[in-house]
DNA sequence: TTTTCTATGTTTACAATAGCAACACGCTGA
DNA sequence: TCAGCGTGTTGCTATTGTAAACATAGAAAA
């Protein structure tokens, strides 16, 4: 590691300042998430973020936007090296959505808290989700086009997945999950049991007469 | 409405408290939950709170336990007016675990937000979900033996439900779903939709050489 | 080179908050 | 009557967000 610079400029205080603050998120929660906290571990006067951050909303939402940044990178990728159809892309952009949120829950907590700031304003954000959104649903129709899915308005299917995976590693990252169940249990079974759920409710019915 | 005794003891200063904190939390939001703030608007020094709850998040528990019992009651009501089978009782518990949520944010999100109280230590609230979850259980295990839901774990099916019901109302609550869709939506019918895929993921498929 | 400008940190200051301690009031029971 | 205890008040300290004034280093201009 190169030895950083002890001068009166930081030189990249930005990143020190966002580095910091996930590690107090991490460490302590959001409640330790204090100007004062990071500009502490980042080794800077208490004022100083306040040279790259109008306040703290600001730096909690700049959090949230490299948050969503890394999700889409990691998800980009586990779609690169999946097999090229509908399907396969689809499954895999749902396991790398679950798998970026449980391995970084301080940045999906932050990213979709909805207490620590009322993202919905910020236009960037409204944009990329509905990026998403919109991504998530031509996949769906093109499942469809290959009956691979059953009929039905692509938004409100994606709408019910997201719901259910948002729910599900929410419920798991708040530590919903661990104290419903008694008995000793594997989370990787209770996920792949609620994937296989959606899938299966998503799945083609069989014909009948068939 | 009886005219409040202006006295230097209060009468139902815990009470008043809670109504204040709610009242905070439904036109702010929980950044502006403050004892202070329900002091004042319980008409009382700032220390007063003191006396009923050991700190700010004492108090916040209260809420939460207060949004439980109101939650089980509205609950416990509907199914008592719904037909007396299985089927019906899990339906009619659905809708009002949905329609509680949206009519109560505030309650709803300090309920499950995670990030306002580490609630996963309270012994009470762990007990107090894990039996609703295990009714939960016990309706899916009737549906299973009347058949009219399909076979599998049903604390599986029951926790997928509940990841889905909960992201659901999560979103809506945290404005997430208004931005996403860009032309104008009921949110009834998205609401419905989500619960008909609910149902159609657990129904029963039809025997395909029938 | 020297001067000046600008971005970036620092210091100081103020208001609001959580929480503690000491005090005050008033009900209740001996 | 009055002693005790529950409940509310006043006043204090430490921490925080945030603004204003000041300081410094590196770049731009002279």
């Amino acid at each position: 590691m190169a030895a950083v610079k002890e001068k009166y400029h930081h030189g990249d205080l930005r990143s020190a300042l966002l580095d910091a603050a996930l590690a107090v998120l991490t460490e302590i929660g959001p409640q330790g998430l204090t100007i004062r906290e990071v500009a502490r571990r980042a080794g800077v006067s208490h004022a100083a973020p306040y040279r790259h951050f109008a306040d703290r909303d600001e730096l909690i939402l700049a959090v949230v936007e490299q948050g969503f940044e890394k999700m889409q990178q990691t998800m980009q990728a586990e779609k690169a090296t999946a097999p090229d159809d509908p399907v396969s892309q689809f499954a895999a952009s749902g396991l790398a959505y679950v798998a970026f949120a449980l391995q970084h829950p301080a940045y999906y907590r932050v990213m979709f808290s909805g207490d620590l700031l009322s993202t919905t304003g910020d236009l960037t954000l409204q944009h990329t989700s509905r990026q998403a959104l919109q991504e998530m649903v031509s996949n769906i129709a093109e499942c469809q086009q290959l009956g691979m899915v059953r009929k039905g308005d692509p938004v409100m299917q994606a709408l019910t997945i997201l719901s259910t995976i948002h729910g599900f590693v929410s419920l798991v990252n708040d530590n919903r999950i661990g104290h419903l169940v008694n008995k000793p249990f594997s989370l990787e079974s209770i996920r792949d049991e609620v994937l296989r759920m959606i899938f299966e409710g998503l799945a083609v019915p069989p014909h009948p007469g068939h």
